[in-house]
DNA sequence: ACCTTGGTGTTTACATCGCTTACATAGCGT
DNA sequence: ACGCTATGTAAGCGATGTAAACACCAAGGT
């Protein structure tokens, strides 16, 4: 933006250019690569490791973004859930972010996050404690560790089972119904008086 | 196989000899490629296009067997599970997988398998059949098709979440007790009679 | 015996990719 | 005006996936 009739040589604010360049490319379903991103971007195949250091910098990024935007998702849901049919509701908006950005999804959770000096691991820390949240309010007075575990576990493992089709679904509306279901389902069991 | 004093041209059994070059590259955590497995395999590097259409095609059949290898640790488990703790071993069994063969786990799940000709397909089905069969043992007279997606989903969430490293743990055994804990909590809820 | 056929592997070539090194350009502070 | 520093560019290396044309070998019919 700023000027249009800027240097032609400084971009001006490549690196957010680049940003935006490739989660478009992500979203739009091509393939990935850094030259392709910096072709997009109207810059030579290398200009971009001035701002990354790597691919993979640019992927952590990404990530990082992506993480926030399914945070945002998740807290536009309205307040805090109290019933299990709340909880389906979050895991719902959870898949339904893996199926509308895939490729962003699987980059967000395809790799292990580069532990040091990002933001990413901060985002997906505060999912888990969202998500971790949400679980201990509907069940109070169990496991809070492994509630949480459990069921980030459930709705992650039904947006990957989806994204690699090995829960075929037509229609958004059947994979809205099948989450739902699912939640319902392990959720409303009655143990017998075992354990 | 066959005799060893081959023609020393032709190879005698190069698909099969991709494929186990392929497995232990693989297994090995070294990465991928088509080339690299040629090499292994004391061929050229077009050779493999004899036996496998495309690099996704060699993928797609390690995959096949990835599944059957699954399939077959969780069929090792032992008889029918008839208790929610033996489900949870079988979660046990299933992220031990993910965590042992992980490159092999991500070809089998991180991509759509193609679905025209294969055997892979038949193996995820297969997978599916067995993992329900199990919940609906358990928990008979629920909702057995969204029982069968939360239990598969439960384990492989645990799986993608730990393999990734957005659960973190230092030992396999803190990783056994999570995936136990997991499964306990979710399936030990008492929900009040409310729906 | 010969020649064809078809399966197998090789060679060569190309486009692309991630990344490194060395150089060019613009604008800033002095 | 001058140089410093941030920012891009140009050229090139090694590796990859893929395609085409070619070489090799075993059978099988004639």
């Amino acid at each position: 933006m700023s000027t249009t009739t800027k240097s032609a040589y400084h971009h001006g604010d490549l690196r957010a250019a680049l940003l935006t360049s490739a989660m478009e490319m992500l979203e739009g379903g091509e393939t990935f690569s850094l030259r392709a991103v910096a072709r997009r971007a109207g810059v030579s195949a290398t200009a971009p490791y001035r701002h990354f250091e790597d691919r993979e910098a640019l992927e952590s990024a990404l990530a990082a973004e992506g993480l926030q935007d399914l945070k945002a998702d998740l807290a536009a849901a309205g307040s805090v859930p109290a019933t299990p049919a709340d909880l389906g509701e979050l895991g719902v908006i959870y898949v339904r972010f893996a199926l509308r950005r895939p490729a962003l999804f699987k980059l967000m959770f395809g790799q292990e996050c580069d532990p040091e000096n990002d933001q990413r691991v901060i985002a997906a820390a505060e999912l888990h404690d969202m998500l971790a949240f949400a679980m201990n309010h509907v069940f109070p007075g169990h496991d809070g560790e492994a509630l949480a575990a459990a069921g980030w576990a459930l709705a992650h493992g039904l947006a990957f089972l989806h994204l690699d089709g090995k829960l075929k679904a037509t229609s958004q509306e059947e994979v809205d119904a099948r989450v739902r279901a699912a939640f319902a389902a392990i959720l409303s069991i009655q143990t017998s008086p075992a354990s």
